[in-house]
DNA sequence: GTCTATAGTTCGATAGAC
DNA sequence: GTCTATCGAACTATAGAC
């Protein structure tokens, strides 16, 4: 993540001491935006919850919209890594569709807190930055749809529209995020496993059935 | 919809120009609620939308918050009617389960406004209405619930969990609000309808495949 | 880099005339 | 029921000392 430097500092990199702050607010805002939302949270609240007073924050942000900027940024890139991770995998186009769904969806669900951010806060951002993740997010949704048409021509899916049931399957991922609470149930992982299945199924994967 | 009388008016009926004044107020807070979340609008905003001056929202409600609850409490019973007039269709579990998602879905994406609004707001709900919200979500995830079991108990469908196969339903559903933009290659029946079948999928419905 | 103090704005909600 | 005017609080962001 290569991180917008912010403030004056005349030497190139940052000191141990600011980059320790700058994630103590990062954390801050996280929490605060994925239970107030952006809107709802003040940058007191993320200057109280980092320890810090109200104006320390703006020596690292310039803004309360960098910070969601940031943590939006960060999120998708994550995301898009363990999607890219998924893909990579040396395997035919079934299995790889299984793990690509159960990986998307155990990250929504462990990372909750950060998914719900990142899925829901988008709205709140400037429009150069909401171009800059909308491109990121396009990058992921062709992804998911090269995995559905890899098994369309494999011959072993059988599905009437790709783009829709690409939208379906991203749809159960990202959706964990809104209703996942720890100590529920069923694990991260077992939530992502039985999607995985759901998505051959979805996918009218002869041998899942 | 039993609505909460706000104005000490003597007539135990609100006039027609008052309801209407209602009715503006509740529309304009529904478009931005749904674009700027709660508490990205101001009561100005929802004012200015609805033709009034600031001063005049508090003669119909309260406070913003309860124009909010109304919208969910509305919206909230819209959706589950919609629910129990497909599961109240003669037909076996199967197809009734079909027209329950198809229904379900094109209803969020029908009415994605207010869907999102619904889905994504209810943080901001005081603690109180956000219990009677929660009991109607908790009676419409009953009924998916016991929608999947018919089908299970008369040994079409078969999953290995019914909680959790039933939450992917609703997400299913739930997220089309979150992408869903008018004019797009699809209408709310159309994706309905695919979903539907998605669905029958998702439960193992041999039938279909 | 952190603080105290505060500028300047906007917020939710109210008072009181008509 | 609607308005103008405004209160008091909270907001984002900045100034300037250390």
């Amino acid at each position: 993540m290569s991180t917008t430097r912010t403030s004056g500092s005349p030497t190139p990199r940052a000191n141990a001491r600011g980059e320790r702050a700058r994630l103590r607010l990062l954390d801050a805002a996280l929490s605060a935006f994925a239970t107030q939302g952006f809107h709802g949270t003040s940058t007191r609240d993320i200057a109280e919850a980092a320890a810090m007073s109200p104006a320390a924050v703006y020596v690292h942000y310039r803004t309360k919209e960098e910070l969601l900027f940031q943590l939006s940024l960060h999120g998708h890139r994550e995301i898009r890594r363990v999607v890219e991770t998924a893909l990579g995998r040396p395997e035919p186009p079934a299995a790889r569709l299984r793990g690509l769904v159960a990986d998307y969806t155990a990250w929504h669900a462990r990372s909750h807190v950060q998914a719900r951010v990142l899925q829901y806060e988008f709205a709140a951002l400037l429009p150069e930055h909401a171009e800059q993740i909308a491109a990121i997010r396009g990058a992921i949704e062709a992804m998911f749809q090269g995995a559905i048409t890899d098994g369309v021509d494999a011959g072993i899916f059988r599905i009437d529209d790709v783009k829709m049931t690409s939208l379906a399957l991203l749809s159960l991922g990202i959706d964990v995020a809104r209703w996942f609470r720890p100590g529920g149930a069923r694990s991260p992982d077992e939530i992502g496993n039985y999607y995985g299945e759901i998505a051959l199924r979805v996918c009218g994967h002869p041998g899942d059935l």
